[in-house]
DNA sequence: AACGAAAATTAACAGTGTTAACTTAACGGT
DNA sequence: ACCGTTAAGTTAACACTGTTAATTTTCGTT
């Protein structure tokens, strides 16, 4: 009812309200079982009110992906410091691992759930930024080892590495996320599978004289 | 118009009348963009006659799931003929990121998209049946490289192998599935990334004498 | 020919995301 | 002190969704 010329930091401040409040009923139930009015009542407000500051339901949903992704960064960030490449390259997969089984429901949101592809004006994160961008914190993790010297002498494509260790530790959280419950498989105990994983990588990866 | 006491061979038609078309439109538009309504004008129904044959749109979700697991371990059975067990296993591991590629919406209703856990009574599907069971198969393949001595000789759980080379190729194929129209990351091609993943593996899980 | 049951249909319900039309409140200029 | 202008917020409404209830159509059997 009562409506003010808001500020820019107040219109900031109920965009991350709404934010808040609807990632936590994403989470909790799922993005499709969530309505707009129940976001809204949620927050004391019409479900209208929430188009004034997002296009639609699915940009809702982007906002909220990107401020995950930046505290994905964010949480990755301070693994940066290990001195040691290798060390640091196996302490990030770990690190992120963790963030995935942690918040399975956001990980579902980032990278297991179709969307429209990353648009960099609507975006907000900043691609190749060692703070926002995750991907790349991986890329530069995977060079520092190849600058090292870790790696064995036929690999060279530090894309190619860091995108192939991406997939070993995604597939095996994705899994994890999807089909813990399913007992069709007899799963091994989730901490076993990732070491495993990483292991198998690493040795892959390494030359012998590191494993 | 025309209702006929319909025999259980022309039920069981119209059955997979209806699946195999709501799959088409489920593949090519994403399941929460397919209308109950438009699946049955497509084959020239009611919406509602679905209803006398699928408890709700979930229960032909599964339907659809399962005749697709079946179908998965259909195409990878013929793998299994091959002599070769180290052939065998890459030949399976290629086949299945084939299958995953070539039917992506199927793969992401098979193993991205989270329903109820595998209920052995409503499934009709053979747990360690290996026409039926992918997982069943691949552990074979797996049991067979270690009997002939093919794994290192700190390898001993085949199940573990199973679950961690199947996430390694389900990681590739999923990270492709949603992120490749995605220009966050350059992506490296689809084919180059599954040889590097399945390389890495290999030289992880093989002794050396057979990479 | 008439009945009963199966098969299919139409009508209707409670919700959904979203848009249009309308109200209220705060500000700036006179 | 007043009066527009404008932004913030609301309610009403639309087209559509999955699903259920009520209704019609058709057929095999008596």
């Amino acid at each position: 009812m009562p409506p003010k010329p808001k500020t820019k930091l107040a219109r900031e401040q109920f965009r991350t309200l709404i934010i808040d409040n609807a990632r936590d009923l994403f989470v909790s139930k799922g993005v499709e079982a969530v309505t707009m009015r129940e976001i809204a009542k949620r927050i004391g407000y019409s479900a209208t009110s929430i188009y004034l500051h997002f296009a639609d339901k699915e940009a809702l949903l982007r906002a909220i992906c990107d401020t995950d992704f930046l505290k994905l960064a964010t949480t990755l960030k301070e693994i940066l410091s290990i001195p040691d490449p290798i060390q640091r390259l196996i302490a990030f997969g770990e690190g992120y691992a963790k963030f995935a089984l942690a918040f399975p429901n956001h990980y579902r949101l980032m990278f297991m759930t179709p969307h429209l592809p990353y648009n960099a004006e609507c975006s907000g994160l900043q691609q190749n930024n060692a703070e926002q961008d995750a991907y790349f914190q991986l890329k530069t993790v995977v060079q520092d080892v190849y600058e090292a010297g870790g790696f064995k002498t036929d690999l060279h494509d530090a894309d190619l590495i860091a995108q192939t260790v991406w997939a070993g530790m995604h597939g095996v959280c994705a899994l994890q996320i999807i089909m813990a419950e399913d007992d069709w498989v007899q799963w091994r105990p989730i901490d076993v599978r990732l070491t495993m994983m990483q292991q198998l990588l690493l040795s892959g990866l390494l030359k012998e004289k590191y494993e």
